[in-house]
This record gives structure tokens, sequence and C-alpha cells, in this order.
DNA sequence: GGCGGCCATCAGGATATTGCTGGTGGAGGA
DNA sequence: TCCTCCACCAGCAATATCCTGATGGCCGCC
């Protein structure tokens, strides 16, 4: 997003070369509605757009939960707007003229560490889950999850298609080894097939589960 | 405040010159019975003070309300140091190596719009939170706040949706680790929301708390 | 030095989760 | 087809977790 449109194009050019895939708002009104999207890694903003302020994008972006990281374009000198920036919401500032590959490099940075904590959500064909908010959702449905619950379906849903063994199961949830004495791995698999669905963890007798 | 002693001399003197006036600390707990005093301006902290995290000190720094803005210097690279401390309560950061007109003129600024009283207020649902004044509002009518619970909350607003666990709670609030020796948390989510609504703040029994 | 408010902690009670049991159903082998 | 054994599930008691009123101590302010 860039006031100067060569500037932009130079920008765009050169992060896509680095891997990124671009759009562009040249205004603000197009920045509010491209950021409302919520799909992207991360935006580029400058201030001084014309028709809004900068950083009223920026403000209502925020307001609007969009928590994407923002990294801002500021001119030479003007202190006070990064500053502004920064309590504003943004995650990064850098002076014009800028550098490429350091705006890239930041970039990657900031996507890199608002990967840890955006919420990072498992799509597996109607089941949903997002581990950081303890969200699930079956058909778009919300259901509930304890934490246990919560714990067996996320590392199904990071083994796709591969047989779990009770015993890893076990083990991975507590800790502990124990033996064939308890039937606790069935009775949390019952009850998240309960809160989705009859065929959402395949039983392979003898073996163990599956889900795909 | 400096590492290295010869950094902080160039440094101080510059800032004199600049028409500062300056004090020092060499590490981390006289740094912090300086801050103590409430009669700055401004700080800069150098992140890796020995013998305590520079990051502590400026988390103590704001546990005790003391809202002097505070300027970061860090190693280039360091991103997430950055960030943390923009997070930690830090109002700017500058790389090393520095220019001395740089620091002083984003201290210039800081201090300026520290007077100028810059309201940043967040917002969420029917509550209204404005970090710099410590007022907030519930349903349009204001609520009181003692120093704790204001950043408890502060801290909640700006990870709506998220499952913030105990021990992360208790890390930001007092910079310690304390293992379950205490209820203190679950004792300021409850006045939270004794202040302002049963249901602002879920409890997901195992993992933590959530707001949204 | 006295006072007021904030803070941390305790203890008792409330609540959801956990892990188990026992009875039932069904798969797979002989 | 029948039999055996494994898996399933509803319900239950135990328990970890959480909530909240009360209390004493500390700190800052007057």
């Amino acid at each position: 997003m860039e006031d100067d449109r060569d500037i932009a194009q130079r920008l765009g050019e050169g992060l896509a070369e680095a891997g990124f895939s671009v759009e562009y708002a040249f205004n603000g009104p197009d920045g509010l509605a491209l950021g409302t999207d919520d799909s992207f890694d991360a935006a580029v903003l400058d201030l001084g757009l014309p028709q809004m302020q900068g950083l009223d994008v920026l403000k209502e972006w925020r307001r609007k939960n969009r928590n994407f990281p923002v990294l801002i374009l500021t001119a030479r000198g003007t202190w006070s707007e990064k500053v502004d920036g920064l309590n504003a919401g943004a995650d990064d500032y850098i002076t014009k003229p800028f550098h490429l590959p350091e705006v890239a490099a930041r970039l990657k940075a900031l996507i890199r560490r608002s990967a840890g904590q955006a919420s990072s959500v498992l799509t597996h064909g109607r089941l949903t889950l997002d581990i950081t908010t303890g969200k699930a959702t079956y058909d778009g449905a919300p259901i509930e999850l304890t934490a246990s619950e919560l714990r067996m379906l996320n590392y199904f849903m990071h083994r796709i298609g591969r047989i779990v063994s009770q015993s890893e199961l076990t083990e991975h949830l507590y800790a502990t080894v124990d033996s064939r004495e308890s039937n606790t791995i069935e009775v949390y698999v019952s009850r998240l097939r309960r809160k989705t669905s009859t065929d959402l963890i395949k039983t392979i007798r003898g073996l163990g589960y599956r889900m795909d």
C-alpha cells in the first residue's frame, strides 16, 4: 500500500521476488477494505495515504480485531508519527528511503513472530480447531471441549491418516505408560465422537485409531 | 542506564549537551531504585543489564505505575526483544549503533507526547479502557480499578479471544514465576468480574481464561 | 506517627472435569 | 453359525480446579 505508485511498484516486485504474495491499495478506503479480509499475513502501511490518514486505517483495522502485523513506512524525521504508529498498534516501522532486503527481512520476522501468537487454526473436513483460542467447530457450529479432549483432538489433527495407538495417546496425554488397565482413552475417543461425528475417528481394531 | 559504561558515558554527555539532565544506573537493581523516584521525564533502557533482565526492570516500573516514557536500546537484529519490549510497556526503541541526535530527538518526542497526554483508549464491547489515564468504563459507567486490576485488564484486552494461562498472567504481572502457591490470579479475575460483568472473562478449566 | 487503601493469602464452599465401572453391542476368527 | 474378545457408552463418584468473603500486613500519603 503506497501513496507513490512507483515506490509501491518497486516494493511489491521486490517482495514478490522474496517470495511474498502481494496486493495493493492506493488510498485509505481501499486499504481498509483489503484489511477487512483478514486473510493477510502482514501489511505494509505508508503513513500519509491520501483521503485518510494512514494511522486511521491502522486504528480501524485494530478496532475490528484484525491482528496481522503491520509494518509502517514513514518519511525520515517524523518521529512523532512513528511513535504514534507504534501506539496505534503497529509492530515495526522503517524509514524511507528503505532497502528492499531490509523490508523483506523485517516482514519475515514479523510474520514468523505473529505465527507464534496469532490464532493458528487447523482445518480438516468440516472440523475446525484453534488451539490458541480453544475453540472448535463442527459444520460451523461451535463445540465445547474440555482441556483433555482438546489435547487429544489436537493430537489427532496433527496426525491425519496415521494410525495412532492407544499407548501412544496415553503417553502423550499423561506422560505415564499405563498398560491396559483402564479404558480412559476409549472413553475420550467416545466423547470426541459424540461431540462431533461418529465416523470422525475410525477405530482400527487391535492397533489404535485413525482420523481421515 | 547502560551495560557498557563507555557507551553510557557517551550517551549521557550527548544528551546533556542536548539539554537533558541525566542520571545513570549500571545494573538492574540500581535502575529499579532510580525509577521509583518517579521524578524522571523519560528513561533510556539498555536490554541486557547485568543481574536483571532489562525488561524485568521495565515491567517492575510499570507495575508500580511509573509511567514515564521508556526508550529501549537494543542490539541490532533482535526483533523479538524489541517487540517484547513494546509489549512490556516501552514507548519506542532504537537499535545500536545509534546516532546521538536521533536518540535526543526521539526522547524529546516521547517527552512532548507524554506531557500532551495522548490517550489511547481500548474498546471492546461495552468495555472501555484508557491505559494512560487509568480510567475504565462499563456500559458507559466509570469503574474504579486498582493498579493491578488495570494491568490485568489491559493484558486481557490485548489478547481478545485467546486463552491466557494463569502462569502467563503471573509472569506478566509480576515478572516472577510463582508456581501454584497462591491463587492471586483467580482473586483478581474475580474482582474484575465483579466490577464489570460475570461473563466478561470466561474460564477454561485447566487451561486458563479467555475474554471475548 | 497515624491512617487508608491496596495487596497477597487463606479457607471453605461450589463446580466442572476426570477416570472408572459395568453392562451392552458388534467384529472377527474358528 | 457361534463364540470370544475387544470396544463402546451412559452414568457416577472422586478430584482437581476455581471462586469469593474475610483477614492481616505492607506501602504510600497525609
